[in-house]
DNA sequence: TCTGAAATTCATTCCTT
DNA sequence: AAGGAATGAATTTCAGA
């Protein structure tokens, strides 16, 4: 990874669709040493994928809300309720944490009134589930745009 | 937005880099219909663009921490704030919350010392931070994989 | 709004440096 | 590793239904 690669990666984290030519010209190559490193990076691993991005609100899940759920802590329950989370749309990011909490969602859902179908049917009702708290989403100061790449000087 | 303009949303979340003629496939509609539709949908602003999802521990931001922040909850102190927050690149995600805490981050960072670093020098420094709170992530148990796009049966 | 064809641009391979 | 040329696809526009 030079800082072609890392190049490379900011422009694709910026606009995904780039045509490979016009991304050789932004990172200065031609277009074939381009699709050879990105390929590469793709094969690596390095790109996991391309997705769009959706406004929230045109797909009618403009109401979010970051939740906090305490689960008894025995692999078990855990994993039961981890995969419970992958099986629920409406959980759009979920992380495990040090500490306590000890895991975080996002949900997104229509409005408050699905909100709280989903937290009495779906969330308080998992197995092992000591506490579960939700804090609405006001605004979202800072959109997810990609992870930067530092320019690194070498490497 | 009928069901055609949904599945071109769920398809570009799946794969943003599906060539217009397989979208048009999958959605079954032929190329032309489906490219205006696709362009559409980006000038209303509902497809808010196209992004590449790139492996944090590939770019060195595999440590990542969500933290936590009570500010002074008036309006100079806040617009500062939000402000700090979106010119400091780990910050990748960032929400204000109703209730208490009154913000949310979700950072990323290189390993425990670039986060001790970033913790004293940036976050516990900005004007009318009254407290702040890391949790360090320990598994992401759900990846951002878009919005749900529900069926819809008409409209 | 869709279909289908035409013109243009792009992706991709191969070969050279 | 990178550049350049050639081929085959894909995008994009436009006419017609």
């Amino acid at each position: 990874m030079d800082r072609i690669d890392r190049a490379i990666l900011r422009e694709l984290q910026e606009d995904g669709r780039l045509t490979n030519q016009e991304l050789a010209q932004r990172v200065g190559l031609s277009a074939s040493p381009c699709m050879r490193r990105v390929r590469q990076l793709e094969r690596d691993g390095v790109i996991r994928g391309y997705r769009a991005v959706v406004d929230p609100e045109a797909v009618g899940r403009g109401f979010e809300v970051l939740v906090s759920i305490e689960v008894r802590r025995d692999r078990a329950t855990v994993e039961a309720f981890e995969a419970a989370l992958r099986d629920i749309p409406d959980v759009v990011e979920a992380y495990r944490l040090f500490g306590s909490p000890g895991c975080l969602l996002r949900i997104a859902v229509a409005d408050l009134a699905a909100y709280e179908r989903l937290w009495i049917e779906r969330l308080t009702s998992l197995d092992g589930v000591a506490e579960v708290n939700s804090q609405i989403i006001m605004k979202r100061v800072k959109e997810p745009r990609g992870l930067p790449v530092d320019p690194g000087g070498r490497a």
